[in-house]
DNA sequence: GAGTGGTCTGTGAACGTGCACACACTCTGC
DNA sequence: GCAGAGTGTGTGCACGTTCACAGACCACTC
């Protein structure tokens, strides 16, 4: 015998039969209407003996609605590994959703493969709706939702999102308002490693920067890397010191990236906050974990991620929704590395 | 007009009457069985012109069966935030379901309220199986699913799982290895920063240790602090020094903890690997992040996922499988700490 | 005592599929 | 020409619910 003894569920007729009532008056137990109190409790000491639980396929059908929300997470790779972020989104969305009695379910696209599958299942009606983090432009996920109307809102936004609502921050306010603040503490040589370029958050950082600086600001003062990652902070901080020994402020694109700064100004000699104040951004385990602790923008994942769920729950409950960006306050964390 | 437009979706009916065949074909069609071109050509046509998706609910309900499983992570506060190896366990656990044409559904747990819901949810027939990650002992979500039957593995063992099937790996020889491995480079004061030993992890890999140092364990030599973490590295090897200056070989229980170690050592200090050898567990990014790079345990989180994966399908498949648990190996990863 | 309104209950019809079955047609070989 | 096999198609039922409807019963009131 190599298949596992699956014993028949109890389904809705069963709890009629043991309670001596009709399939209709049990439907009223479990979703409320007249029912009288013998009725009531007959029906729910049936419901306990044949161990009954609701078929959730069956339930769906006729409702057309299944109290569940995807949340969808792209690339993950690098993402899950390395963004401190995103397990906080998760979190907060799941905070908002299981208080309005929804079923987080999170799904993650690491392959083609996994792309088609994961369209499939949106368009199979397993979920009312969506939370798309990190999608790219272009992105056949954006083009499935858009197709099925499902109801979605992104986390930050690609720019062909069209009038899809999301929730991001606004990295060119919060880099120049950091930048300022760095300025404050009397930095005269304050330098920028920027990230992720080709990516609006961090084009946006730098711009920001820009716009703090004013007429001071110079090019040569800004290093380029790739990636929010550490190995790109190394990199780019021996640029600058290269470039310019005087430097006595930083802003870093990411906590990361600030980390990886720090570890090169120290190989440098250079004592921070005393020779040189450094500036991150996110607010990650990497800002409390540095040595000093980093001072920087907080970002509010789990606000994020509790902001896009209501979005999707509002449109859920057929409420309007305003079209296009939500953003969220980033406040400044200031610790000890400025 | 404050309810969004959403059209009806297409049925196979309106399949049926386009293509001018019955509901049977165009289900013939979808799941195989013979068909003539003229009718497979008609039917793929009428497919693409009315936009017809499957409404999986339905399917599911007449094939009691969802072609999905679930991926719970259950208190995954500390462990998505802190824990990389949770992270490539999901991104395993995925490819191996995807490849088996099986979607993966991520569902957290963070409150009671969430468990209640998870448990409705895993009754509810949305999944046809389980893979549960750090699951605590007396877990409710376990005794849901050993009274719904369903299909599940472990990832880790916790001590009432009774006859459930569990990945995992082994600790204790792990340990062993990587300690008796420190020893050969000559090493003669060996510490330990031992964490979590209520968990049996933190356990096992103490009582590894114990094996590998044999007549020379000293129990002076071993701290122990209460979680993976940076901070109990930290304090746990400045304890460790206190007690005994001339150490120099440690085997901290994880990588976070010898990142924190090697904070310590070099406040202290003390030069790694000529004055101290270092090694952690785990081979996370910890591992590779620190200077000098950390020798380790290399868990294998993503074959841990993926070999969980395959157990679930071979349950589904309506094989049997294998009671208790299945190991994997851990091989050492050799880098500069030690 | 008939009408009225409230409370409670049972029945039938969906929801959108897949599958078993019955049927129709064509081809082969005798 | 006819049985039998092979191929292609349509129909009815089942899956387990919810919901609308109809009706039964029980006070009340006029």
């Amino acid at each position: 015998m190599t298949i596992p003894q699956q014993r028949a569920r109890a389904t809705v007729h069963d709890v009629a039969a043991a309670a001596g009532v009709s399939r209709g008056t049990v439907s009223r137990v479990l979703n409320g209407g007249y029912v009288s109190p013998a009725a009531r409790s007959a029906i729910e000491a049936a419901i306990q003996s044949v161990g009954y639980v609701p078929n959730t396929a069956a339930r769906n059908l006729v409702r057309q609605r299944t109290q569940a929300v995807a949340f969808l997470a792209h690339e993950p790779h690098p993402l899950f590994l390395e963004d401190p972020n995103i397990g906080s989104v998760m979190l907060g969305a799941n905070e908002a959703l299981s208080l309005a009695d929804y079923q987080m379910v999170c799904l993650v696209i690491d392959s083609v493969r996994d792309t088609e599958r994961v369209s499939r299942y949106l368009a199979g009606g397993f979920v009312d709706g969506a939370i798309i983090v990190s999608a790219r432009s272009h992105d056949p996920i954006t083009r499935a939702v858009t197709r099925l109307a499902l109801p979605t809102t992104f986390v930050g936004h690609p720019p062909d999102l069209g009038t899809m609502p999301w929730v991001g921050i606004d990295n060119v306010a919060a880099a120049r308002e950091i930048t300022t603040r760095l300025l404050s503490t009397g930095r005269q040589r304050v330098a920028m490693i920027a990230a992720a370029l080709d990516r609006d958050s961090g084009a946006d950082r730098l711009e920001g920067f820009r716009q703090a600086l004013g007429e001071r600001f110079d090019p040569r003062l800004v290093a380029e890397v790739p990636l929010y990652e550490y190995g790109g902070g190394l990199a780019g901080m021996e640029e600058l010191l290269r470039r310019e020994p005087a430097i006595d402020g930083v802003f870093a694109a990411s906590d990361a990236v600030a980390a990886g700064a720090l570890e090169a100004l120290r190989s440098a000699g250079r004592a921070i906050p005393e020779d040189v104040g450094l500036v991150g951004f996110d607010d990650s385990t990497w800002a409390r974990r540095s040595r000093p602790a980093l001072s920087t923008v907080h970002q509010p994942a789990a606000g994020l991620g509790r902001r896009a769920a209501e979005v999707v729950l509002a449109q859920l409950r057929g409420e309007e929704v305003e079209r296009g960006g939500i953003l969220l306050d980033t406040p400044i964390v200031w610790r000890e590395s400025a």
